[in-house]
DNA sequence: TACTTCTGACAATGCGGCATGTCAATATCG
DNA sequence: CGATATTGACATGCCGCATTGTCAGAAGTA
């Protein structure tokens, strides 16, 4: 067996280097985002379906290889794509929580008009968000969890921190917050398939229209109860 | 040119004929049955993504010329099943709320049971009905607006009928009516990513818990109003 | 029985896209 | 300057599936 002139052992990995001023881990983070970006434009725009990988690619400004070196499939960008603009969207839902005051149906109103608000303003991200996550493969269920489960859950506490509910009440907190987010969710899946016709302050106002009329008839079983 | 033999003119079908007592119409409508009943077995328990031609036709025990006899593609087969299943749906409906009286609601919770009963009753058509639609490509549109939009506009005519809304008023029944489409559709989509845990009575009642809510308040407003 | 339609099993082809590999050009370090 | 890491452009292999085609045998007609 010959001596191997520029691989001393086999398993030794080439020696980082830095490279246009920046480190490799640095180099690494940077094409990441370029493809989440890229993803984002793609996803947003052409959807799902009509995604390949080479297309991400050259709307990054990256080859192949770096695809696979973030991601194992698109689905796997997809689903960091979703969590990114998820984690945008609630943070913005809960600064508006935040900056209401204490009244159900005032941090409701906040809430509504920040998730419509942010919808409107980032058409992408929205159609990520309320459309296209419905057509990704059978991770559908880890998404729907983490979609829509995590805002129902939200709403669920303030639900049962406020209207005490009996034990044998049929009326099921879970059940209540998720036909809420469902309300809410297909109202904006409506708003963008229709191309955004309607106002936010109408899209608030209807989608407020039920939840104040659910908490006022809660409140007052609850009254009547006590 | 030489006479050709057993093909006198170019244009020339050859004559139907019965075959297995059954004429040529009458075996092609089978056919497109044996189709529609095998792609509802697949659909609803593979789901959309991981069916394939070959698939249902084995499962319809026919060969594929027979689907293409039938179908242009999988998306147009998904379609006729959606719709044949959705007729179904539809009916039940409408039949429920043929025998109910004029109290509105009271049709609603005879509406809400025949949805949650038929859903349960047929998982395989819920599946397809309520998370299957939404993996298809780009006829979501057309499905969407057949699907959700139709059930939509049957609660608007209500909406309008019995609340009479200001020309000015906020609230405008074509929102409220599809929130309250979309809070019924994703409970029952969690409903059946949860193996159809509750029962159909408590899915009723914290269904109906919303609508009647909206429902008081429509009528208190328009009470108040007049 | 002679002839034709109808049917089922299976082959052949083609396409689109994923995933990996090659290689020359460039940047960086010693 | 020489050696090596890094990059970009492109090639290659491969797989799954849709879609069309072939052909022998069964079923019907005259």
């Amino acid at each position: 067996m010959p001596a191997r002139r520029a691989t001393p052992s086999p398993t030794a990995k080439p020696r980082a280097r830095p490279y246009a001023g920046k480190s490799r881990e640095q180099r690494r983070a940077e094409r990441h985002e370029q493809l989440l970006d890229a993803a984002k434009t793609v996803f947003g725009t052409l959807g799902f379906h009509a995604a390949t990988v080479k297309g991400i690619c050259v709307e990054a400004g990256l080859t192949e290889r770096y695809f696979y070196e973030s991601f194992r499939n698109l689905n796997a960008l997809f689903s960091a794509v979703y969590d990114r603009e998820l984690d945008a969207l609630r943070e913005r839902l809960v600064g508006a929580l935040m900056s209401a005051n204490q009244d159900v149906n005032v941090m409701a109103e906040a809430a509504m008009r920040a998730y419509y608000g942010s919808l409107k303003a980032d058409p992408l991200a929205a159609r990520i968000l309320i459309i296209e996550v419905y057509g990704t493969t059978h991770d559908m269920d880890r998404l729907y969890r983490r979609g829509v489960h995590d805002f129902a859950e939200l709403i669920r506490g303030v639900i049962t921190q406020q209207f005490e509910l009996d034990k044998d009440d049929p009326l099921d907190p879970g059940l209540l917050s998720t036909a809420l987010v469902g309300a809410a969710i297909h109202l904006a899946m409506r708003w963008q398939l229709g191309g955004y016709q309607e106002s936010v302050d109408v899209m608030v106002r209807n989608t407020l229209a039920i939840i104040t009329a659910l908490n006022d008839r809660l409140a007052a079983g609850s009254v009547g109860r006590a």
